[in-house]
DNA sequence: CGCGACGTTGATTTGCCTCAACGATTGTGG
DNA sequence: CCACAATCGTTGAGGCAAATCAACGTCGCG
């Protein structure tokens, strides 16, 4: 793994799920930009189209919702080797109604979705890849919509801790608050109670 | 539309997506099973690999998850034209977890996760149908995350009704509270609210 | 150093749940 | 074809998990 993360790149995902020939892999790194963002910077903004996909090569970086009330509502975080976007934009190439924002200075590749499309359809092996890893991301979905539905705060909280420990130690709590869906003052009380036992 | 429905199969929903030659359509055919279930029959229950993608042709459906505490929660509802299974069971085939239930006597479709397997890599059109399914359910289930963490029981429930009028004249009122994420007893009392106003 | 961002703590409120009882409808066996 | 039991929805009283509001400590950074 350590070997691995020196190279740490969209190629290295793909080539999990399907086998690329030397032909395959320089297809795709045409499509391929690789870049830097600040923490603190948007790369996603409501009513601007989400073109890209952004794999996370360095860094953490969260999407968020803000509501009516104008409280914020975590999508979803990414760490090393994770996938971000506004998904609905991207795939509607309509605008975005969610932000994604860099929570640390972070290196990122981005593949834009014209160019995604159109190497899926000359090239199958892409195709596949994609369907297996927006399966995967489904599946993913609904299990999440399932935690909230039949948990409590308290249980969600020690699920996401055990399940993404080192997300936890990287990103502020009220992103945390905002993603289990309660407010950062009971996510605080949440855990005082929890290390007391 | 009409003319439409009395041809309703799941050739029909891919065509809406990708082209078929009559060859195409042949090597579908002959992985497609068609079968009846009566009113409460399960197509899907814990502890048994989900090794179909269900379609419905006529009927309605739920898919549900019981919790430790014994109450459920609907995950999804198909009626015509909609896919139900549990879909983490099938794309790793290994246990469900949760039940497909019938809500009346259906007319359904049915695709082996082998044959689909097959199929796709033999036939890269049906790779790409499938992708683009995945990815739209994808963008859909992460809409309902925000749903539950943005919205009030009363917003939620006049949501899924101007969304789905058809679903909330066709199934049980608890099915759609627990779909909802709320009691039935205080989806009763949000419906005569709603109505005094 | 001073300010803004973040986390904590306590008091109070509230949205929704629980529990219990009661109609209305459906379906089923005698 | 009626009787009776399920199943489903409704209504009300009381309770609790989590939200809101407000105040204060702390740390990092410009």
């Amino acid at each position: 793994m350590p070997a691995q993360e020196e190279f740490l790149s969209i190629l290295n995902n793909i080539k999990k799920y399907v086998d690329l020939t030397e032909v395959d892999e320089k297809d795709f790194i045409d499509i391929v930009s690789t870049s830097k963002v600040k923490k603190r910077q948007f790369i996603v903004q409501p009513r601007f189209v989400c073109k890209h996909q952004t794999y996370v090569v360095k860094g953490a970086l969260r999407s968020y919702f803000v509501g009516n009330d104008g409280t914020d509502h975590t999508i979803q975080f990414a760490i090393e080797d994770w996938f971000i976007s506004d998904f609905n934009s991207y795939i509607t190439q309509t605008p975005a109604t969610i932000f994604v924002e860099a929570l640390e200075d972070s290196v990122i590749q981005q593949i834009e979705y014209k160019d995604v499309e159109s190497l899926c359809e000359r090239n199958p092996k892409f195709e596949r890849y994609f369907r297996l890893v927006a399966q995967k991301a489904f599946a993913y979905s609904q299990r999440r919509v399932l935690s909230k539905l039949d948990k409590t705060a308290e249980q969600r909280l020690e699920e996401f801790t055990s399940m993404y420990p080192s997300i936890v130690q990287r990103v502020p709590q009220y992103t945390i608050a905002s993603y289990l869906g309660m407010t950062p003052e009971f996510l605080s009380k949440l855990r005082k109670k929890m290390a007391n036992s």
